[in-house]
DNA sequence: TCCCGCGG
DNA sequence: CCGCGGGA
């Protein structure tokens, strides 16, 4: 094999792994508030190529300035979105590592890296050498051929793959060298260029299926029919221009000195100066282990410096790699051994692998333990391979004592799902003291990567095997019980073993971050708590949801027929962007608001817009009601039905702890914090919800329970005595704006109040509230500047949060829940600040509520216990908790929930709740 | 993927 | 403001 000369495209690369980074949730800045993450993710690509590749050359391309296509066509990139501010600064950077590093920066005035790249490959193709180009730009693959490979960036850091010339026939349906016919067709986008109009991906590779190349398809343009054909015409002198912008140049005048580019004399100091001034934590640890195992490619044959189990990091996790370090425990002895060493254990690590993602449908198919890091076991109990594997019962009775041990405490990741499977098989776990997916939550709760998989590269390095190289995915898709147990065995050992050597690190980060007292006190103890609830489920009254389905359906089809007889015609009614056509084209309605777009181009057909062209033709008023009713229908009363669990006959909702930043429960499959209360149809749904025979439902909500913690948190004075005496909150906010008595206050003032009211709880602006009360903007800046004079501690207290969040990076709730927000430091664009200033104000308010009412959740199972109830939790709805009681136990059930409620965490200013109850939650009856 | 709409 | 889900 040659030796190969990696090419990275310096700005592509930044540029691609700087959104990859933002889109993943990830805002990468310094302790200052510098941020890094272009820097970041091009100095992490340039590590795993040096520690994975180990590059016999390698040599770094830049953008400069303008270039002569600008010239050829001025437009050229004129639509493309302006680099991003703090990208261009990071840029310098990236330029300073890249010197670090020892290796050669190309760059040259006038042509863009793409050209330097295309000339400075041919070039070393022409030597002899192989040619390997990372970047993040789709236009190099028309470069690819039998000596140049392309490694393309894709939308996660880990998504990068090369393109062999198969590999582009396959991803665009054409071969590398006619990428650039594509282009001249196609055109493209992002860079402004035109192509031919009309043209479009389909058509482009069916010609040029035919015809190789432009020349090709004009030279035979007779051949070719009807529409198409004009449109080719037309586009002639476009497609050429196009082409020639999209052609990498291979004769820019630029030399490479093979001799600098050797990968092999980077300069460790320099290079760890820089990063340590950016805070890369990880990459300084994963530079240690490559400057000193880090050979002359000539001599690097006997590798090894950058394992863990003597293998290279990818192949961490697989089986054959792993397998040294974990036992499949599927004989008696095997279960011995491992009882004996759980008996010695200080600590658990558990991890279950099913048939399925629903914990309480899918059966258990193995269970994997690791009590120290290095060494996990996997028993498995469910594979339907006909390999010999203990029974059930005997794992259960080994392992249900270690499982309960009340001194083992016990650890998983997303562990409430293991908890789950477990319970199903006759198993139990307890106590549950760290949950690594809830750590990772903590520490970075805006973090969209808390798979296991993706902190196990966060947190540690490590690359794991992802579970889909096992059992597929798509229709062919297996289930765990199918693979063979030895293959399963490292993978779901790894998945105990990692999970046990994450916690340390997540220790460390939530004592960084602070974040140790939520997890402690909220988090972790709440997770049996909704496991409880999950298990509980709640009963649908079917026949009731089948009557209810009948008659929307029915309606459906009156108002559906009705609205195509007043338009005239046919069409398709779900479709927003047809009904936009049919009212505001073919009716020729005006849109009330034009800015009003939608990112298609349609103007928008919300119900807020239709609302205001009521009256202007029939057809409106039907759609709006066949939106309600079939969104209704579709949503609930379609949907419910097919949840239930055919073992239990009940619903069993998902509480998720990490889904929202504000530290808000998710709830999903089914969602039932989102049930319709607002309009009399949408409560009917509500009634489908039943307590069983013998029970009643008790729902036990907070009222203003946020206006409360606003209140009590700013310590406003007229606030909090309006609600120290009992007044109506929204009435009196009203009396103390338009200055009249309570008494008098009237429905319109009122409302007005209300909606300011909920913009302070969601840091609305003026304009927000202007759009929520039918005010104009003059009158909301007018109705908010009178609000702030009644209420000066509210604002100051506001000021505070704003200056909070910009000067530390993060707003915290009463009980230490943080968000961050770095972004507000670094002083990013107006639109991103403004809508982080809002989110600062919010998360605190509604943070400490979700808190408050965890705490209430976690100390209710105890305390019914203690008064000798048996009410069972099923619901939390944000401020509502929903309860199946025993009739007889109503009374005093209610008076614990309101007792706890209100109690979960003192404030100034005192909690009320109201208790109701029922045979269904849709008509449920005050308390007396 | 976008748009829309349900809840808090 | 924060979510989840249906449908094109």
């Amino acid at each position: 094999m040659p030796p190969v000369l990696y090419l990275i495209d310096g700005h592509a690369l930044a540029y691609r792994t700087y959104f990859a980074l933002a889109s993943a949730g990830e805002r990468l800045q310094t302790h200052s508030g510098e941020p890094t993450a272009g820097i970041y993710g091009f100095a992490s690509v340039l590590m795993r190529i040096l520690e994975q590749d180990r590059p016999d050359y390698l040599a770094v391309a830049f953008d400069t300035g303008k270039t002569f296509r600008n010239d050829m066509y001025p437009a050229y990139k004129a639509t493309r979105a302006k680099m991003p501010d703090d990208l261009r600064a990071q840029i310098d950077h990236i330029r300073q590592i890249v010197d670090a590093f020892n290796l050669p920066r190309l760059e040259k005035e006038g042509v863009e890296a793409d050209d330097v790249l295309g000339s400075i490959a041919k070039q070393a193709v022409e030597h002899g050498l192989g040619v390997k180009i990372i970047t993040g730009d789709r236009d190099l693959l028309q470069l690819v051929n039998d000596r140049i490979i392309v490694n393309l960036a894709g939308n996660k850091l880990s998504e990068a793959r090369d393109f062999t010339a198969a590999d582009v026939v396959e991803t665009l349906g054409v071969r590398p060298e006619q990428v650039i016919e594509y282009k001249g067709l196609v055109g493209d986008k992002s860079d402004n260029i035109p192509g031919v109009p009309g043209v479009g991906e389909k058509t482009a590779t069916s010609l040029l299926e035919r015809y190789p190349t432009l020349e090709d398809i004009y030279a035979h343009i007779d051949e070719i029919k009807g529409a198409m054909r004009a449109k080719l015409e037309a586009g002639r002198e476009s497609a050429f221009l196009s082409r020639d912008l999209a052609t990498i140049r291979t004769n820019v005048a630029i030399s490479l000195d093979l001799e600098k580019a050797r990968a092999n004399d980077l300069n460790l100091p320099a290079v760890e100066a820089i990063f340590r001034e950016l805070e890369f934590r990880t990459l300084i640890a994963r530079l240690a282990k490559l400057a000193p195992g880090y050979q002359p490619p000539a001599a690097s044959a006997a590798g090894g410096q950058l394992s863990l189990f003597g293998v290279p990091i990818t192949q961490v996790g697989q089986s054959e790699t792993f397998a040294n370090h974990y036992s499949v425990v599927n004989t008696p002895e095997a279960l011995k051994e491992l009882q004996q060493a759980l008996a010695g254990a200080e600590c658990l690590a558990v991890d279950t692998e099913t048939t399925g993602v629903d914990p309480l449908r899918a059966e258990l198919v193995g269970i994997s333990l690791a009590v120290v890091e290095g060494q996990g076991y996997y028993i498995p109990v469910g594979h339907r391979t006909g390999e010999p594997q203990l029974k059930l019962d005997e794992v259960r009775s080994a392992l249900l004592p270690a499982f309960t041990d009340p001194k083992l405490p016990k650890y998983g990741h997303n562990v409430k799902y293991d908890l789950l499977a477990l319970r199903r098989a006759g198993l139990d776990l307890a106590p549950i003291r760290f949950d690594t997916m809830i750590a990772g939550f903590l520490i970075d709760p805006a973090s969209r990567s808390l798979g296991l998989k993706d902190m196990s590269e966060d947190y540690l390095n490590l690359t794991m095997t992802h579970i889909e190289e096992l059992i597929g995915k798509g229709k062919n898709q297996i289930t765990m019980a199918e693979v063979p147990i030895e293959r399963a065995a490292g993978y779901a050992a790894a998945d105990a073993e990692i999970t046990l050597r994450l916690v340390g690190p997540l220790r460390k980060g939530m004592a960084e971050r602070q974040a140790e007292k939520v997890f402690e006190t909220v988090e972790m103890p709440l997770v049996p708590v909704l496991a409880m609830m999950e298990q509980n489920g709640i009963a649908l009254d079917l026949d009731f949801l089948k009557q209810m389905s009948t008659e929307l359906t029915n309606r459906l089809v009156e108002i559906e027929s009705e609205i195509y007889r007043t338009v005239g015609y046919h069409f398709n009614l779900n479709s927003t962007q047809q009904l936009s056509d049919v009212l505001f084209k073919a009716l020729g309605l005006l849109p009330p608001d034009p800015r009003k777009k939608t990112a298609s181009g349609h103007f928008s057909t919300s119900a807020d817009i239709l609302e205001e062209l009521r009256g202007q033709h029939p057809a409106v008023d039907l759609i709006l009601e066949y939106r309600e009713l079939s969104k209704l229908k579709s949503t609930y009363v379609d949907a419910l039905p097919l949840q239930i669990n055919p073992d239990t006959g009940r619903v069993h909702t998902s509480f998720n702890q990490t889904g929202s930043v504000t530290g808000r429960l998710a709830s999903s499959d089914p969602n039932l914090q989102n049930i319709p209360t607002r309009t009399e149809l949408g409560r009917q749904v509500r009634r489908a919800f039943i307590a069983a025979p013998g029970y009643r439902l008790l729902s036990v909500d907070y009222s203003q329970i946020e206006l409360r913690i606003v209140a009590a948190m700013s310590g406003d004075e007229a606030m909090r005595q309006a609600f120290l005496a009992g007044q109506d909150i929204h009435a009196a906010t009203a009396a103390a704006i338009q200055n009249v008595p309570l008494e008098q206050v009237t429905k319109d003032q009122r409302r007005n109040a209300k909606a300011i009211n909920f913009g302070l709880i969601y840091g609305m602006s003026s304009f927000g509230l202007s759009r929520s009360t039918g005010l104009t903007l003059a009158e909301a800046e007018n109705f908010v500047k009178a609000y702030f004079a009644q209420f000066p501690g509210v604002r100051r207290y506001l000021d505070e949060v704003r200056k909070q969040a910009s000067q530390r990076g993060y707003v915290e709730t009463l009980l230490g829940r943080r968000r961050y927000f770095p972004n507000l430091k670094s002083g990013a664009n107006p639109n991103m600040r403004a809508r982080e200033e809002r989110e600062a104000i919010n998360a605190p308010i509604q943070g400490t509520a979700a808190d408050i009412m965890k705490l209430a959740m976690i100390a209710l199972p105890g305390a019914l216990q203690q008064a000798g109830l048996h009410a069972r939790l099923l619901l939390q709805v944000h401020d509502e908790l929903v309860l199946e009681v025993p009739e007889n136990e109503l009374q005093g059930t209610a008076g614990v929930v309101k007792d706890i409620m209100e109690n979960a965490y003192p404030l100034s200013i005192p909690l009320e709740t109201e208790a109701r109850s029922g045979i269904s939650w849709g008509e449920l009856q005050p308390f007396a």
